[in-house]
DNA sequence: ATAGCTATGTGATATATATCACTGACCTGT
DNA sequence: ACAGGTCAGTGATATATATCACATAGCTAT
C-alpha cells in the first residue's frame, strides 16, 4: 500500500525510514471520541498520529478513569510498542481527542526496525522518555496538588493542544480525566470564574 | 578496569556484551540509605544493580515524597539512561534500600551500545517497559485505592524484595513512601494488627 | 411551542485523610 | 541506672473531596 509521503512528518526520521513507514503502514481516519485501543485488548499495530491527537487513559473496572497523557501529531503510543511485542494486553485505553489521521504500522515491523534503523530506534526511545516524564508528572500532580490546581493545568494542556482558548468540554469530561466527581469540578470551575480566570458556558470553557 | 565476570548476571545479556560491561564499568559498594542519584543533579553514569536494591522516589520541594518503584539486582535505572543522554537533570531520587553492589557505566557507552548490541538494546527497552508499567500502577494506586490497601501492597512489595516476612521499617518511612502522614500510617497499621494481618513492634512489622 | 434530554448549580452531609498536641514506650550511650 | 533521643499510640479537630438529592437552564427534535 502506497501512502502520501508528504503526510508523514516526524522529526528526525530520514527518508529511507519514511519509505518503510509508507510501504508497510496503512492510513486511517478517526473521529473525536473513537476508541483506538481498548484496555485488555491485544495489540497488533503501532499507531502513529499524523494529524489530530489521542488521549491515553487508565481505566478502573467501575468506570472511573484518569487521563495519563496526550499523543500529538508526529508521535506514537509507546505502550503499544513493547506491549505488542511481548503480546501483552493493553493496560490503557486510547481515545481520539481531535479528529485524527493515523498511520498504523504492524507491530512486527516496528520491532524489526529498531535494530535496522538508528533513527527509528532513537524515535522510539525519545518517546518512551517523554511519556515516562509525563507519567511522572501525573504521579506528581496526584500526590502533591489539589484538584483546583490540577483543573487549571488540564485546561492549559487542552489549550496548548489546540491553540484555542475556547475549550469545548463538559464538566463531566474534565471530572473523568481527573478521576474525580462532576460536582467537584463544577464548584471549582465556578470558583475560577469568580476569580475571573475563566468564563463558563454550556459545553465550553474560555480561558481569560 | 577489569571487574569480576561472575558478578555480572543480567538475563539475556550475551558474553560479548558482558565483556563490554566489565571493561568499561566500575563496581562500587553502597550502604542502605546512601543516595545514588539526587533530584536535579546531572547524570553521568548508568547504575546497574548487581546485588541489593535501590528505591526510586519522586520528591517535592517541601520534603514530601513518594515511592515510584524498586530497582532490583540485574536491573538499571531507565531515568538515568535517556536523562543522561539528553543531559537532563534527574527528576527523581534514588536511594539504596538494601546494601548494594553497583556497576557504574559511563552514560555515553550505554548510549553507543544500543545500536551496536541488540541484546543491550533489548535489555534497555524491556526495562523501560517494566518501569512504565510500574509507574502506571503507582498512578492506579493513587487514583483508585485507599491508603490502607496501599499500605498492604507496599508491605507485600517489601516482602517480595527480601523474602523476609519481618520487615524492618518505621511508620515514618512507610508514610514517606506513600506520601502521607505518620499518624495515618500508625492508625491503619494498628487496624491491620487488630485484624491479625500483621504484628507490630518497634522498627519492625511482621506479615502474618 | 412543547417535551425530553443533557449539562450545570448548589445545599446538605459523609468520609478519608491531614494536622495538631500530647503521652508513653523503647533504645542507646555514658 | 539515668538522660536524651527516636518511635509509636491516640484524641481532637480541620480540610478536601465524595456522595446524595434536587432545581434549573439550555439545547434538540418533533
Amino acid at each position: 500500500m502506497i501512502t502520501d509521503s508528504a503526510k508523514i512528518s516526524i522529526p528526525n526520521i530520514d527518508n529511507e525510514m519514511k519509505q518503510q513507514l509508507m510501504d508497510n503502514g496503512t492510513i486511517k481516519n478517526f473521529k473525536a471520541g473513537d476508541v483506538i485501543l481498548q484496555e485488555n485488548s491485544y495489540i497488533k499495530t503501532l499507531p502513529i498520529v499524523l494529524q489530530g491527537s489521542l488521549k491515553v487513559m487508565r481505566e478502573e473496572e467501575d468506570g472511573k478513569e484518569i487521563l495519563l497523557y496526550y499523543i500529538k501529531a508526529g508521535e506514537t503510543c509507546v505502550m503499544s510498542f513493547l506491549g505488542g511485542i511481548s503480546n501483552d494486553k493493553s493496560k490503557v485505553k486510547a481515545v481520539v481527542e481531535e479528529d485524527s489521521e493515523i498511520l498504523l504500522i504492524p507491530i512486527h515491523n516496528a520491532q524489526d526496525w529498531v535494530s535496522k534503523y538508528p533513527s527509528w530506534c532513537d524515535f522510539i526511545f525519545k518517546l518512551y522518555h517523554k511519556r515516562f516524564e509525563e507519567l511522572l508528572s501525573v504521579v506528581n500532580a496526584m500526590a502533591f496538588q489539589k484538584i483546583d490546581q490540577r483543573i487549571v493545568e488540564l485546561l492549559n494542556k487542552k489549550y496548548q493542544l489546540t491553540g484555542n482558548k475556547e475549550i469545548s468540554v463538559t464538566h463531566q469530561q474534565l471530572a473523568d480525566e481527573l478521576g474525580t466527581a462532576r460536582e467537584v469540578v463544577s464548584r471549582l470551575l465556578k470558583q475560577l470564574e469568580r476569580e475571573k480566570k475563566i468564563s463558563l458556558s454550556r459545553n465550553k470553557i474560555t480561558i481569560l
